[in-house]
RNA sequence: GGUACCAUAGCUCAGUUGGUAGAGCAACGGACUGAAAAUCCGUGUGUCCCUGGUUCAAUUCCAGGUGGUACCA
């Protein structure tokens, strides 16, 4: 029997959580969250993890499994992701990951080229350099150690650039050498529904959520955190934005507006990436009977 | 009811000695393979309140209307 795997996602606050319980228990399967911020357990209201009912309706992965103090990225994803989807499979032939972590999806789906961690210790120095000599000077050393990289890269975006020499350091061999565009093949099918709805009704969706973060007590839950805050996982929206503000660098009122800006402007982002993806279905975060009905359709046909 | 002031982008406001307009914020579009809720790039989106008058030409000047604000009744 074919397996598959339905990818449900969309942006930030259109109501996947929600729905995807609908489906989930419809075909009476799991959730693999694809969520790179709900699967810190330090974390809990500013990133939107289901409530307890929720997780109780359904079984969970990747909510709030991994400490915001280890090292985690889009390839331990891949990796980890795979093993819990493929032990599902032994008693289900459908799976549902969802979540909108763009990055982690596409590494599901496709997969991403195998090619060492990045060491912390280069990163430190690099950013050191950047600090001090500036973008200008990571640029000539790509330039010099991997030219091909260089003439594809985007020349402005110093993330980039850093990465690509980390890994040119740590390997002695250029960054591109190990970019091959995998696309790997699964032994599984895969189906992508996407939620979508109107702009206005989206933006009144995020608003009214962060309002609820913060009478739930997110400012509290940021203070405890402040500590932690030069870590990765922290550099997140909801907490940057609060940081800020127990910085003195802005107000309490300013910092919840920048929450909600830059809670759209991730959505929008979202929105951007997925609307690349041809093979993404479209739905309204309402239309669980349609979406079941889709899914079923696209089983059946194959 | 009277008088004064105001009406320009989604919002707050500039501006045009008459030649159809621009800032901030918001918004929108895009890139993306190991930090991805990250990082980076790009874009003014407009019945200049309405109607008429003067003028080659009106968002700008004039009159009236409508709406708003303030003060006086």
């Amino acid at each position: 029997m074919q397996n598959h795997l339905i990818v449900f996602t969309g942006p930030t606050g259109i109501g996947k959580t929600k729905t995807g319980i609908q489906i989930a228990r419809y075909f009476n399967t799991e959730i693999v969250s694809a969520d790179s911020r709900q699967i810190y357990r330090e974390m809990t209201i500013g990133t939107a993890i289901p409530d307890t009912e929720e997780l109780n309706a359904v079984k969970h992965h990747f909510i709030q499994t991994h400490s915001i103090n280890d090292f985690y990225n889009a390839s331990r994803y891949e990796n980890e992701a795979l093993a819990v989807i493929d032990s599902i499979f032994k008693a289900n032939n459908l799976v549902l990951l969802v979540g909108g972590s763009m990055l982690y999806i596409d590494a599901v789906c496709n997969g991403i080229d195998i090619m060492p961690d990045a060491d912390p210790e280069i990163r430190k120095m690099l950013k050191k350099k950047l600090e001090n000599e500036g973008l200008e000077s990571l640029r000539f050393q790509l330039k010099k150690l991997d030219p091909d990289y260089y003439s594809q890269v985007d020349l402005k975006n110093p993330n980039r650039i850093i990465h690509a020499l980390e890994i040119s350091l740590l390997t002695g061999k250029p960054y591109s050498s190990f970019r091959s565009n995998p696309n790997k093949t699964r032994p599984f099918s895969i189906i992508k529904i996407g939620l979508n709805c109107n702009r206005n009704k989206l933006h009144d969706r995020i608003n009214a959520r962060v309002d609820q973060m913060i009478d739930a007590g997110l400012e509290n839950e940021a203070r405890n955190l402040y500590h932690l805050k030069h870590l990765n996982a922290l550099n997140t929206v909801g907490y940057r934005e609060l940081f800020a503000f127990f910085n003195g660098e802005t107000n309490r009122e300013k910092a919840i507006e920048l929450i909600k800006r830059n809670t759209r402007r991730y959505a929008r982002k979202q929105l951007t990436w997925f609307r690349n993806d041809n093979e993404m279905n479209w739905f309204e975060p309402e239309q669980s009977v349609e979406i079941i009905n889709y899914i079923e359709k696209r089983i059946s046909d194959k």
